[in-house]
DNA sequence: CATCCGAAACTTTTT
DNA sequence: GTTTCGGATG
């Protein structure tokens, strides 16, 4: 074929930097890539060229941040190497670790059909250890004592080093909560007995079996000559360890990242490793890719500005070549519902003015809760949306009902998926019983599955049948694994368990809804199992992909809908409009977030990223009061508003509720600030619009509704309206910088661009 | 053992 | 404004 031709082709269309990337082959490299600098481009090409140049894909490790980046990234080098490319091993580090644990697990003493837990079920679990140590549940709430195991397990340190190291147990000491390291132990004993792996074990227990069990190691590390991290900004050092010992044989290692765009820090991803890849690959050739693709000059300087606040950061300088492009239109609204409405004013004016496409905007907000209004304003628009992140489908109640059945069928151990469905639907067995079997299990060593079927021993009466027939109806689940797929046995499994039942004569609006959702649930793993690209069709391969899809790996983006979702969701996205919502003090920065620098530092970082998603035009808004916790809360601009200069921002449309008599009354300095800044701008807008050289009114008759106009002084323009004719005739335009005119066609020059 | 209801507590971000 | 918790009742 002519693939090589095509490789010339696409290398002709780099820059130098990008070039240069791409053409590296053996020994390590580093790409520091700014916002927009096509550094997906460059991590596909220069896999495609690797596999040109014979290397094979299954030698070839990429871990991306979404299993649809892999997906995406795997599909654009499949085009130009061929279908080779499905043999590439991509994923998340998260899904192509666990793959390896199900393949080598055992030698660390799991089965090959381990559960992965999800935070509902960690959080259930330290739960009940909390209460069966009689410990306050206020003081060590499961969020609180997860985040905290969590983090020590993404550093790897294990509960013994934890348990031995006077520091930490000093701290617990001090922070009031002598028993964490205990806690920490007993839940790792519980996970383990219960056959079962959180997230952080995923990459926790990935080590262990490379430090334990160099074969396995050297296997792996002569498997892989080629490995790639995207995102290495937001590695933590679970992950960077792994790497680097795979990595050892082969020194191959290319890592692509931005400082400038850590925003996972609160999940141990450490910026440290940027200078710790320098130091342990001292030989790695540096790639900076500064020139951005994809942003306005206005949006490209503007964030530059904000994130030159941060005192943390490599040196870089991203700049474009791209139009100037349109300020930054801030809205400021009244109250959080009017912010939604004003904000979907806007987008529907956008939207008509500009032709766009709803999946060409996305509104972007700090936090989940945020979506709520958007959704609303949205449907009273009548323009389609969907929610990316938030609840998922996998997480919903009745979704994971049936999924929990299936883990216990597959693992008679999980105890998190046996507590929650051994009385769903109701069968009559309360936590009494529910603390009996789990007590024996634990007393008697006898496991789980062991405690049930001994259930005679301590159970009598009607409990005891009514158990003894959920352990036989498991039973029979287990047996149809065997032998049936995936499909079949859920089929079977929504069926004799009652759950489709519970749900059918549920005709309450919900409970029709969750009858749908268990169909369509169905028909997922139908497609699952009949997907020709796929050679593991058991369940237990549907259960590990199911707990490992990412918020956005669910997104359908064929959907004619404007995206809605947090700015961690927009990760590695781009829109041609990019609404940032939520702008103030306590939201964007979080209240949490405030205190300390280096948190302040990741908030300015998450707003970097919100920013440069836009190509073409960012609009920034905030409200003046919101409800917050029920009551209706005054409420600050964001300081990072006032990190851009004002030659960037338009702030007119503001709300009509906003009187200047409002403003003075609930004055503040900030508030001073931004009078200024609408006073300066008339004068600033002049200044920002130089009338090129060779400027040519055009004929009158291409004046048009909706024509794209040029005006000497007043700058670029959409026409809205024409009214009159002959020397009378008038158009109303709409210029980006100084606002609606009306302009007498005879006299106004104006030069129309037929570019659209 | 289940259900209902009012009070209280609560929200960063995610694999 | 929403979810979770606890207590009283059937």
């Amino acid at each position: 074929m002519n693939s090589q031709h095509s490789m010339e082709q696409y290398l002709a269309t780099l820059n130098e930097p990008q070039r240069q990337a791409v053409e590296h082959i053996e020994g390590p490299l580093m790409v520091i890539a700014g916002a927009g600098s096509g550094k997906t481009r460059v991590l596909t090409l220069r896999i495609a060229r690797l596999m040109e140049l014979g290397v094979e894909p299954f030698q070839i490790l990429a871990l991306t941040f979404t299993n649809k980046a892999a997906g995406e990234m795997r599909e654009r080098i499949e085009r130009i190497v061929g279908t080779e490319a499905r043999s590439l091993w991509m994923g998340t580090f998260h899904s192509v670790f666990a793959k390896i644990l199900r393949i080598e697990g055992e030698r660390l003493g799991y089965s090959r059909d381990f559960t992965i837990y999800d935070t509902d079920d960690s959080h259930s679990l330290i739960r009940s250890i909390v209460k069966e140590l009689n410990l306050d549940d206020k003081l060590y709430r499961p969020a609180y004592v997860h985040g905290r195991i969590s983090l020590l397990k993404n550093s790897l340190i294990s509960y013994r080093e934890y348990l031995s190291n006077p520091i930490f147990l000093a701290e617990d000491e001090a922070a009031q909560r002598p028993h964490m390291g205990t806690i920490y132990k007993m839940y790792q004993e519980r996970c383990f007995k219960a056959n079962a792996m959180d997230f952080d074990d995923l990459l926790f227990n990935t080590n262990i079996l490379f430090r334990d069990h160099l074969d396995v190691l050297n296997k792996y590390q002569h498997r892989f000559q080629f490995i790639m991290v995207d995102e290495f900004q937001d590695t933590n050092l679970a992950q960077y360890w792994i790497i680097r010992k795979l990595a050892n044989v082969h020194r191959n290692i290319g890592v692509v990242g931005d400082d400038a765009q850590s925003i996972y820090a609160f999940r141990g991803a450490d910026i440290r490793n940027i200078l710790n890849f320098q130091k342990d690959y001292s030989e790695a050739v540096v790639v900076r890719l500064e020139q951005n693709y994809r942003s306005t000059q206005v949006i490209v300087e503007a964030a530059n500005e904000v994130i030159a606040h941060n005192q943390h950061q490599l040196p870089k300088r991203v700049w474009t070549s791209n139009p100037r492009g349109e300020l930054i239109k801030v809205i400021e609204a009244w109250s959080d519902n009017e912010e939604a409405r004003l904000v979907v004013d806007d987008l529907q004016e956008q939207k008509f003015k500009k032709q766009l496409s709803n999946k060409e905007i996305a509104i972007l907000y700090r936090t989940n809760a945020q979506s709520r209004a958007f959704e609303e304003a949205l449907r009273r628009a009548g323009i389609k949306y969907r929610i990316i992140g938030g609840i998922s489908f996998y997480q919903r109640k009745e979704i994971k009902d049936i999924l929990a059945y299936l883990r216990l069928a597959l693992n008679p151990n999980d105890e998190e998926a046996f507590k929650r469905i051994v009385n769903f639907p109701k069968r009559g067995l309360g936590d009494v019983t529910v603390d009996k079997v789990l007590i024996v299990a634990r007393t008697e060593g006898l496991g789980l599955w062991g405690a049930l079927k001994q259930a005679n021993r301590y159970l009598k009466g009607n409990t005891l049948s009514v158990l003894e027939e959920f352990t036989v109806m498991m039973e029979a689940f287990r047996l149809m694994i065997q032998e049936r797929d995936a499909y079949e046995v859920a089929t079977e499994v929504v069926r004799r368990s009652g759950l489709l039942k519970e749900y059918y004569e549920d005709k309450s609006v919900e409970g029709i809804v969750r009858y749908e959702n268990i169909q369509e649930f169905l028909n997922g793993v139908q497609a699952f199992v009949q997907d020709p690209n796929r050679e593991d069709k058991s369940l237990s391969a549907f259960l590990q992909e199911v707990a490992l899809l990412t918020s956005a790996d669910e997104a359908d983006d064929d959907q004619e809908a404007v995206s809605l979702m947090t700015v961690h969701g927009a990760k590695g996205l781009e829109f041609r409009q990019v609404y940032v919502a939520g702008m103030e003090e306590e939201l964007f920065p979080s209240y949490i977030s405030s205190a300390t620098l280096e948190d302040l530092e990741e908030e300015r970082r998450l707003f970097y990223v919100a920013m440069t998603r836009a190509k073409e035009r960012l609009t920034l808004s905030f409200a003046r009061k919101r409800y917050i916790y029920g009551k209706l809360m005054e409420r600050t601009p964001s300081r990072f508003l006032q990190e851009i200069s004002p030659i960037y921002l338009d702030w007119r449309g503001t709300s009509p509720y906003n009187s200047r008599a409002y403003r003075e009354e609930s004055d503040t300095g900030l508030a001073d600030a931004i009078r200024q800044y609408k006073q300066n701008q008339s004068a600033i807008k002049s200044a920002t619009y130089r009338p090129p050289a060779d400027f040519q009114p055009s004929d009158i008759h291409l004046v048009v509704e909706g024509a794209r106009v040029e005006h000497k002084k007043f700058g670029y323009g959409t026409v809205l309206s024409l009214e009159g004719s002959g020397d009378e005739k008038k158009a109303v335009i709409d210029f980006e910088e100084v606002g609606q005119k009306t302009l007498l066609l005879k006299f106004a020059k104006l030069r129309v661009h037929t570019n659209k």
